[in-house]
DNA sequence: CACAAATTATTGGTGCACCAATAATTTGTG
DNA sequence: CACAAATTATTGGTGCACCAATAATTTGTG
């Protein structure tokens, strides 16, 4: 490998990064990140969730979760429950300001998602998900 | 976007921070961490560089790179020198071990990219490639 | 030439991400 | 049933990343 900017994980990290500057921007907006949002997103889904599942649907560590958890409740868009059945679980539920914020925030991800992949054609998209996925799943172990 | 999986910035998140933890864990035998290799890279292809430039080169703020520098003298890989033409500047250099793990340190990442993309023949590494490029320049504003 | 503007590197503050260790609790096996 | 093993969430430590502000110095313009 000659230079650094032929190497692919370099490329793929600067990319990634160009991609997540794009959604931090429009998020910060409602005093949010990509992360929390991906939280939030998963809370519309189903809300009354533990912590550890969020954390595995979303393929981070348990002890990245909870200070992002902590933000969320600061800004008042969640509030930690114990599960009365288990004392050890924290399930997770939206507060009402969490909740109007669904609409919006889906809509600025959206247009985030459109401007990201602006002049890719459909078929292309497909491909390059696929590449990614593939990619992704030749990591594992 | 129904589920969180199937946006496309998340996709690329997941896949960018995998493909990143297998470079992490092959560099951790040398105490190193990817973004130490790639300012060590560029230190390998040219001695004596400003930190602002290894910061624009490498699509970094230059707050980021002060601590990273930090690490890298403290491990004894690079040495700052002033610039008896400007006071204002570091130049960086490597040490005596940062010269030595040149040749290790490539190995390993050759290897790791290698692994990374094993599977993809030419063209589609080719093709993808040139898609993450066009999608980081969609970005740029 | 003087002095505002620019350049360079750093500091301080915030927010992920990891790993290892811990504490509280529950589960499951002898 | 007792108690080791497992589960859940958190804490503490490290390492990027950003932005805004600062300090030291140099550049460039009136």
């Amino acid at each position: 490998m000659e230079k650094i900017e032929d190497c692919f994980c370099f490329l793929l990290g600067k990319t990634f990064h160009k991609v997540s500057q794009k959604g931090k921007e429009r998020l910060s907006n409602f005093g949010i990140t990509p992360v929390q949002f991906t939280i939030l997103h998963l809370l519309w889904e189903k809300e009354g969730q533990k912590s550890i599942d969020i954390a595995k649907r979303l393929h981070l560590d348990g002890s990245t979760i909870t200070p992002i958890l902590d933000r969320l409740v600061q800004n008042g868009l969640i509030e930690r429950r114990h599960d009365p059945k288990d004392r050890r679980i924290n399930l997770i539920y939206l507060t009402e300001k969490g909740k109007e914020l669904e609409t919006p925030l889906n809509n600025t991800m959206d247009e985030v998602n459109h401007s990201v992949i602006e002049g890719f054609d459909e078929e292309e998209i497909k491909v390059f998900k696929k590449m990614l996925t593939k990619l992704g799943l030749n990591q594992e172990n």
